[in-house]
RNA sequence: GUGGGUAUAGCUUAGUUGGUUAAAGCGCCAGUUUGUGGCACUGGAGACCGUCGGUUCGAAUCCGACUAUCCACCCCA
């Protein structure tokens, strides 16, 4: 077959053999992150370009080169959201959300748009569940973000994920290792490559994350931030740490990680595997007390995460984890003739309006042709209805899995009928549901 | 932006040293007599063998370019 076009590059469908599984996670993430007490918030997939400049950074390869940028007619330059806390952050300054109270707790489901080379676990459009908490800068924060994360993996079952911890200091003591990271690297400058060379006079800490074998054999030895961090952060961390261990939450102290965006500050974190290939974040946040402020706001020390949908689903598909098929039809009625279709159409109807799921045929099928249907879409019951039934207002129900045969009547009285099987049904243990949960 | 791999039905693949209408399994649709699914059987639809060009009497098969796709670098979710 030929097709006028297929899908854009780097993009993917959730056919509806696989939509399950996002609804099923997403339903866990919305009711764990409602029993912390985040409440959702949604904001538009465009922003005005100069939001992500001044908030996620312009000197961030994320802005600088991965940002779908384009012009309105009217002239306005715009861009795709490449992550979703720059836009969280502006509804939240734009609707004065912090008149509410403080904390604001959000979360989000967000589609994300970054123009990069697609790869395993990589995606130009891609889904992050985020969470972002403002108007908190005591630790416990740091670990209530880090705990909801934590309860997110255990109620899914995953386990191939670590906790890794740093923190990046604030301003002030950056500063200071900024001075000596420039001071280390700039000693090895005819070994580093072309950019970590770029990286040393931006952000030298960059470096520190480089995969090439040379520059991250140079930077084993580099200027540990954790060294540099002012009285204030150090003391920050150790009772984030603190918390995290009080809560049974295990972690490793990796001073390695920086993160891709300039916002943060202190505590980052993230949540890494090494069952996705190369890609192995599968979620990454941290404390970004400047952002609010860099925005216009007041100063609000705040912090959140970034949860990949599409890596949590692999991650999940590695480990086996199996997500419980959705409900399927309870009901099949089959028709033979006209009159019996209509029939059977308006029986379904009724079935429906008690929330079962009920289908009959709708394609113009054999009797023989509708009953495989109703065995591939795994009715549970079936029923037949042609011209005796209508005329003797009775009809055969039939359990698909047993056999089993009774008759019910076709007036009112149906539905009663066929909720008493339906609920013996479900007590007889037929019924192959687990919750993961 | 830089590398490397791969392109044959919806999916997984076969296709021998280039040789007549490109094959199989799964899936899909229909049927196997009178009104009942799973199993089995029969039949059907579905591929310009990624595209363009070249070598040749002849190309899915050899060569080139392009495109798509996958993986890695980079970056991050």
């Amino acid at each position: 077959m030929s097709l006028i076009t297929k899908r854009v590059y780097g993009a993917e469908d959730v056919l509806p053999k696989d939509s399950y599984k996002w609804q099923l996670i997403e339903d866990i993430m919305r009711s764990e992150a409602a029993a912390y007490g985040f409440k959702e918030i949604r904001t538009p997939v465009f922003e005005h370009t100069e939001l992500f400049q001044r908030g996620v950074g312009d000197t961030t390869d994320v802005v600088q080169k991965e940002m779908y940028t384009f012009n309105t007619k009217g002239g306005t330059s715009l861009s795709l959201r490449p992550e979703g806390t720059a836009g969280a952050a502006r509804a939240v300054l734009e609707h004065a959300v912090y008149n509410d109270g403080l904390p604001i707790k959000t979360y989000y489901f967000d589609s994300c748009y970054r123009y990069e080379k697609k790869q395993a676990n990589r995606y130009r459009e891609f889904h992050q569940f985020g969470v972002e908490l403002y108007g908190a800068s005591s630790p416990a924060s740091d670990a209530e973000i880090i705990s909801l994360a934590t309860t997110l993996f255990d109620r899914l079952g995953v386990t191939d994920l670590q906790l890794e911890l740093n923190s990046i200091g604030c301003p002030t003591c950056r500063a200071e290792y900024h001075k000596a990271l420039k001071k280390y690297f700039e000693s090895y400058k005819d070994k580093l490559c072309d950019t970590c060379l770029s990286r040393l006079e931006k952000n030298p800490m960059r470096i520190l994350d480089c995969k090439s074998p040379v520059c991250s054999e140079i930077a084993k030895d580099a200027p540990v931030v954790l060294d540099y961090l002012c009285d204030d952060c150090k003391d920050h961390f150790q009772q984030v740490k603190a918390y995290l261990d009080a809560a049974e939450i295990p972690y490793i102290v990796n001073p390695k990680i920086v993160r891709g965006l300039d916002y943060y500050t202190k505590t980052v974190f993230e949540f890494v595997t090494t069952k996705l290939g190369s890609q192995g974040t599968v979620c990454g946040g941290g404390r970004y007390d400047g952002l609010i402020e860099e925005m216009g706001g007041q100063h609000t020390p705040s912090l959140g995460f970034g949860l990949g949908m599409e890596r949590l689903l692999a991650l999940m598909a590695e480990q086996g984890i199996e997500i419980p098929l959705p409900p399927s039809c309870d009901i099949y009625i089959a028709g033979l003739g006209e009159e019996a279709q209509k029939k059977a159409f308006t029986l379904v109807k009724e079935v429906r309006e008690t929330s079962l799921i009920a289908e009959c045929d709708i394609v113009g099928r054999s009797l023989r042709a509708q009953m495989k249907y109703a065995d591939k879409i795994g009715a549970k019951f079936s029923m037949v209805i042609g011209e005796n039934e209508i005329n003797e207002n009775k009809a055969i129900l039939k359990n698909m899995e047993t056999g089993e045969k009774t008759e019910v009547p076709l007036d009112e009285q149906f539905i009663n009928a066929f909720f008493h099987h339906y609920t013996e049904y479900q007590i007889s243990g037929t019924a192959n549901i687990e919750d993961i949960q």
